[in-house]
DNA sequence: GTCTTTTCTTAATCCTGATTAACTTTTCTT
DNA sequence: AAGAAAAGTTAATCAGGATTAAGAAAAGAC
């Protein structure tokens, strides 16, 4: 249950058999059935989740009424509303499963009593916190320097298997555009 | 000269002064003149820079051979290429100072030694991380919920001393488009 | 296995912002 | 102070996607 967690920590630093052991013994598995919520609009954003099975979707509604997808969290991602985590604020986001998911809660009393326990986790979310950072960089130039189509055709040439596990219109909200734009370039495409 | 660094370090852990002596040794302010370059494309990215006085842009020459800015960094806030620091990959970005400015930088090695030296620099940047993060995923969002025009009147409305400070071009390529557009909607706001 | 809900497609029209180009103003340089 | 370069403005035309609406197909529910 804890496998794909403690291989993702050791990926950063190392860990003794112990150190693991009370990891595993503070922190609790979730099982998200999809379409399930783990944050809504009006909660609390508590703890940091780890993905180890299945797929999530942060989400808000913009002020058309629609859905805007802003990020997905895959096997082995961390995910959560970083913005109002350990603040007095409610989120005003979704963080949805997609599909039957599994994820690891830390909440933010446990993350910061496992880091002082054992310091190496400390570097471990340094690590993975610069790891998403860079993600985000270069995310915001690829959204400013492509058209919504270029960017359709460079996803589903770079992750052809993510395109098959996400229904369209997810796909569309999550780069920036409409389901029947999606559908526009992709008729587009195959007809010759 | 490291005044702003140690306060910034001490809004997040504790250092002694013996501690912050050491982290004045082993580090280098760089005074860099108005439209110097801390980067370049090719160049090697070595380190992650704090600025501690004036204003950095970090940008790429896009497809159609035009710069398009990503990222500020005002003083107190860190930045680099995040994608291909201590990598083995040239970078593709210009990191060039808008004002005179003065930055610190962390070369890899060192900010590994000082974090081995100074442990609470580990929670340091994780959380320095954390920000920087948080604030990425709200501007990912921002970019997605909001019209051109929206991002433009949002951000007059809440940094306007920002936006005396940066030549309007910038700004349109920060917000994603172009000056004639810039200049159309303040053209808009000031007529009636 | 049918019925309902969800997802996907197609097409017409509309709108936001890009492009191009010419001009004005401001800021550097010497 | 004069000239050159950089920055900002205006306006006409164009294009990439949004919107709206209706229908088709696929997936769930019972």
């Amino acid at each position: 249950m804890y496998t794909a967690l403690l291989q993702h920590i050791r990926k950063y630093v190392t860990l003794t058999e112990d150190e693991a052991a009370l990891i595993c013994s503070k922190l609790k598995a979730l099982e998200i059935k999809k379409k399930g919520f783990l944050l809504s609009p009006g909660k609390m954003c508590r703890a940091n989740y780890f993905v180890s099975k299945g797929l999530l979707r942060l989400y808000i509604i913009n002020q058309k009424g629609h859905e805007q997808i802003t990020h997905f969290g895959l096997e082995g991602w961390w995910l959560t509303d970083y913005g109002t985590l350990d603040s007095q604020q409610p989120t005003r986001v979704y963080l949805q499963a997609v599909e039957d998911t599994e994820v690891i809660a830390w909440d933010t009393p446990t993350q910061e009593a496992l880091i002082q326990a054992i310091p190496q986790l400390d570097t471990y979310f340094r690590k993975v916190l610069q790891r998403a950072y860079a993600a985000a960089q270069r995310r915001i130039e690829f959204i400013y320097c492509y058209t919504d189509e270029e960017r359709y055709r460079y996803f589903s040439a770079y992750f052809p298997e993510f395109i098959q596990r996400v229904p369209q219109y997810m796909l569309a909200s999550y780069l920036g555009f409409t389901p029947q734009f999606l559908s526009k370039i992709r008729a587009k495409k195959t007809s010759p």
